[in-house]
DNA sequence: CGATCTGTTGATGCCTGTCAAGAGGGGTGG
DNA sequence: CCACCCCTCTTGACAGGCATCAACAGATCG
């Protein structure tokens, strides 16, 4: 089954979005070249739709095929933290027990791979290369999390900035050091911990000292060294 | 082998303390009755002695048989990040690939049980229970990382004291709502992402509300409904 | 009983949040 | 094709929460 998530826009400026499932009898699940054996079916969505709700099941995990994804936890506030961004080949779902904590969201328009949980299970039971991986898998995103939590903790402003540049300059692998953030500066602030207009500041900041360039979506690393001294490197 | 972790002050004041093995020709190695079937070798440590270094290898994992443990990750200019805090029955080192990132330090004297983490993984190869076993440790480690990103990116001072307290009652499981901290306030402030004089000012505030009682170490919860309320309930 | 360390409280300042307004781009409809 | 709208991005003024600096109290220990 391919499931097609389109944006339906709520009444109001609101941008919350619902899950459409379409074409509920259409092509057969494919099997995933990635993880072997494993069922799993294809998923579509377009930007900002709701892929998991935060109190959504954890029946599934998903693997980013193209495109981007933001994990997001929100409080009855309105106040926002993002987990994570996902890129094609990041996985998402480990930390599932019985519920999600973080919901997932299309920050382009993605195609994803989902997983059902049992069956990784199952998988791993029978195949312990697979259960290695996944261990490995699991380790890799603590300590992510755990370099998250040293930065919102106890670095500044214009240190968490550097810091985020370098790694999506890691991630995307571009060339020339030309960084193109696929998604937008309140995007950038909740997962930092900050508010778009101090993310603004900082960047421009960093322009004004010749850092960076600046154009939009569109960032170029000019000076990596500096760049790297105000992410601190301290891991 | 039974090592014990003697503290050995460094010249000033610093309280780096450095690992000092004894009794080489200790008694043999003991079975853990944990992680049955794994050898593991039993260790001791005092108040304040480093048991893991900040990038030591990788090697071992550990399980805290008693007291209670920090683990530790320092900037280069002093700042200081307390990941967690380890109480009896509570695992260190999944995260580990090839190297630790964060440190582990005895917050109080310490019993815990160190297994090598190639025995682990075998362990987990051949059992797929156990192997279940590490991924639900692991996911349970990944949501309280994940609840710890989002208190320390989008929480205020009070909010996180609430929580900490809250989590502190809830895991020491001590009745009459009466919490004996095992920790400083500074290493409090260190795991909050706060300062000492901020964790003291919150503290007393409460106390002035009439929500908590404090002396010294020993904090009384004495309105559970209004410390709830304080911390957001938000997960 | 002094030394030392932790905990507490006060005064002050700064970093970042809040509030507000304008700039710029892209899409849409006339 | 262009005017208009809407949304994101940016910049400025100001305020507030928490850090910093400093001093003192109380506990612990030799």
């Amino acid at each position: 089954m391919l499931t097609d998530l389109q944006p339906t826009r709520t009444p109001g400026n609101s941008a919350v979005l619902r899950l459409v499932q379409v074409d509920p009898a259409g092509p057969a699940r494919v099997r995933s070249p990635d993880f072997v054996g494993i069922r799993a079916s294809l998923i579509r969505a377009e930007r900002d739709v709701v892929i998991v709700a935060q109190t959504d099941p954890a029946d599934y995990s998903y693997l980013i095929i193209s495109g981007c994804v933001r994990t997001v936890r929100l409080m009855s506030d309105g106040r926002r933290q993002i987990g994570e961004f996902l890129l094609a080949g990041d996985f998402f779902g480990l930390e599932a027990l019985d519920e999600h904590t973080f919901g997932m969201e299309a920050v382009t328009p993605v195609i994803l791979r989902r997983y059902l949980h049992c069956s990784l299970e199952a998988y791993a039971d029978r195949n312990s290369d697979f259960a290695r991986r996944l261990r490995t898998l699991a380790a890799k995103r603590l300590r992510s999390e755990q370099a998250r939590v040293l930065a919102l903790g106890r670095m500044t402003a214009s240190e968490r900035i550097a810091r985020f540049l370098l790694e999506m300059a890691d991630r995307t692998g571009a060339p020339g050091c030309c960084i193109e953030l696929p998604m937008s500066r309140s995007d950038v602030a909740d997962y930092l911990g900050l508010t778009t207009e101090t993310v603004c500041r900082m960047l421009t900041q960093m322009q004004r000292e010749a850092v960076i360039t600046i154009n939009r979506s569109l960032i170029a690393i000019r000076d990596r060294s500096t760049l790297a001294a105000l992410a601190g490197n301290d891991g």
